[in-house]
DNA sequence: TTGAAAGCGCTAACAT
DNA sequence: ATGTTAGCGCTTTCAA
């Protein structure tokens, strides 16, 4: 098929060993000058690439890094895929990205495929039915590196980085009442995810601090995260059909997000007059809904990019690592028009 | 680090040597059904993965592909690389993605770079800068497998998978004339693209086939295909400055029908008052638009599928090939509220 | 039916 | 300063 040269191609043609080739262009002290500037040349002339299926043997490295998320046709996955490429490339590693669908089987079978694949390091965001995380517990204390985003276990101790949920899910909360609204909803997906949790938290505290009382009918739980629309219109079913409707809701999940916002519009509603919104999203076509879309905007880009220098950091540690982080960022308030700042009527 | 189990390793345990472990594990005739079963359950037992790279350096494949796009954060793209890892997977080949961001320098820089990594073949679909094409023809011509797809090389004589974008761009052209609209504007990406051509095409024979003249003034394009705001808001201010300024336009890319419908509310007007608009566009949430858009929606899961069986069956062929072929898959007409079928007054 | 050995491209310890 | 050799994990001739 397609054949490059190798270090032995080279080494024929100058009439050298491999050894002396390879130290050449490797820039090793132990070699002449002469030598080594015959040598660079050539390889520049026939334009030598080092197989890098070679080196990973050698090394028993693979150079690439495995990647673990629910869906790459999402808004903020694709935006943390990109921060994730431009460190891996920028370093040397491959990326090999798998889907969940949001199912905990397909996850593992993920996992399964990547660690059969040698890959160094995972990055892994946890499926919304995934509650065992034995398997990461068990290659965790194996030493084998991984790091956790967005959706992260919180048992396993290795480095995560997530956005500031419960500040984010606060200041969403915040804004609905000081808009002048009291009986706000929460949608948000499944309770296994520590990212639930916290924005149910953010949400509930910032009920606290106004002194609103907080209605357990109120917040709805779509353990399948928005990918199915019914389960969406079911929620906001049960959330219209109680004697005080709410007037507002807080949505905690960017598929969540357009989902409601879809099956609100099928049910024949109006936002923010039948509801105002504030949605977790990353979309960025937000502002071109109807009406243009409150939203929490997570650092996706960054949070990517964070969570990818961190597992080249530990792949490439040459001791052991008992220290880890958690990084947090700041997520973003984007005021538009689902949620009116002065409540209307 | 994370260490698994080799065929060395299987070998000193049973006390067998290598060779008959390989055999075993392959399924070979030439060997003992009892030793065979022996192997087979003790690799079973401990859970022995060949190591792919071993593989890979033995049989001159890395089992990978690379794809070139140039934006993942893009709904038909990702829609796209979804179908391509959905069939790649399935045939036990990973999948490298890299971004052009349209920059053509920044093309031939992944090229190197997907080929340095010894990809067995590529998924290419070109920047809106590039016009020298003669790297991917030298590749084509020394047998390396390359499919393109949506954005093609069509001086390349190699597989091809595309939309079938002529009709795509005619039927949205015709439906803003049977609309009742006749002032009908197009804004397209670079010319450098068959994709805009074609569409181009498909807009200039609807208009011809219902005696409408064509206004070369009513066709802008937009290089970066609408990854900068401001290309697109020059484009609308020479369209709406016209003394027949245009009723309606017809948009030939995913970004560009978002950022120009951003550009139109940025300005202050209204779609489809100001302006009746179809767009081409993947994005799922374009229902959710204000107005809902009027689209052209391209199979984008099935187009990367197609493109990786296609290439996929390229590079597993055992004789070379010469006969190439064009996918060309239907398109869809989407009908909402940015391009009403009844024209208002 | 099984084993020994070579080789894929590269590096590094060990000669010279 | 340069060459020889072994070895990373695996398959595959060649020999037995």
């Amino acid at each position: 098929m397609f054949q490059s040269y190798t270090i032995k191609d080279i080494a024929k043609a100058l009439g050298l060993s491999t050894s002396t080739v390879s130290r050449a262009l490797n820039g090793s002290y132990e070699i002449g000058s002469e030598t080594k500037k015959l040598v660079l040349e050539y390889a520049e002339k026939v334009n030598y690439r080092p197989n890098p299926i070679a080196l990973s043997l050698k090394e028993q490295k693979s150079h690439s890094i495995g990647v673990v998320v629910c869906e790459v046709a999402n808004s903020y996955f694709s935006q943390a895929i990109n921060g994730i490429e431009s460190i891996a490339y920028n370093s040397g590693y491959h990326v090999i990205i798998t889907q969940t669908h949001e199912s905990a089987a397909r996850e593992a079978a993920n996992v399964q495929h990547l660690l059969s694949r040698h890959v160094d390091g995972l990055l892994v965001s946890l499926s919304a039915e995934t509650t065992d995380i034995t398997p990461y517990q068990y290659l965790h204390e194996k030493g084998f590196p991984i790091v956790f985003f967005d959706r992260i276990a919180p048992e396993i101790n290795t480095h995560k980085v997530i956005a500031n949920n419960y500040q984010g899910a606060f200041e969403a909360t915040e804004l609905l009442i000081q808009s002048g609204y009291t009986r706000i909803a929460h949608l948000t997906s499944s309770d296994n995810l520590l990212i639930s949790r916290d924005r149910l938290n953010g949400f509930t505290a910032a009920l606290a601090k106004h002194h609103i009382a907080f209605i357990p009918d109120y917040v709805k739980h779509c353990n399948r995260g928005g990918m199915v629309l019914e389960e969406v219109e079911a929620a906001i079913r049960e959330l219209f059909s109680q004697p005080n409707r709410p007037e507002a809701i807080f949505i905690a999940g960017d598929k969540l997000t357009t989902t409601f916002i879809a099956g609100i519009k099928k049910l024949g509603m109006k936002i923010p007059d039948d509801i105002a919104v504030v949605g977790f999203t990353n979309s960025n076509v937000a502002e071109l809904f109807d009406p243009p879309l409150t939203v929490v905007r997570q650092p996706a880009f960054q949070i990517g990019q964070t969570a990818t220098e961190l597992l080249i950091k530990t792949i490439e540690s040459k001791r052991p690592i008992y220290e880890y982080k958690t990084e947090q960022l700041a997520t973003e308030l984007i005021l538009r028009n689902s949620a009116p700042q002065l409540r209307p009527h």
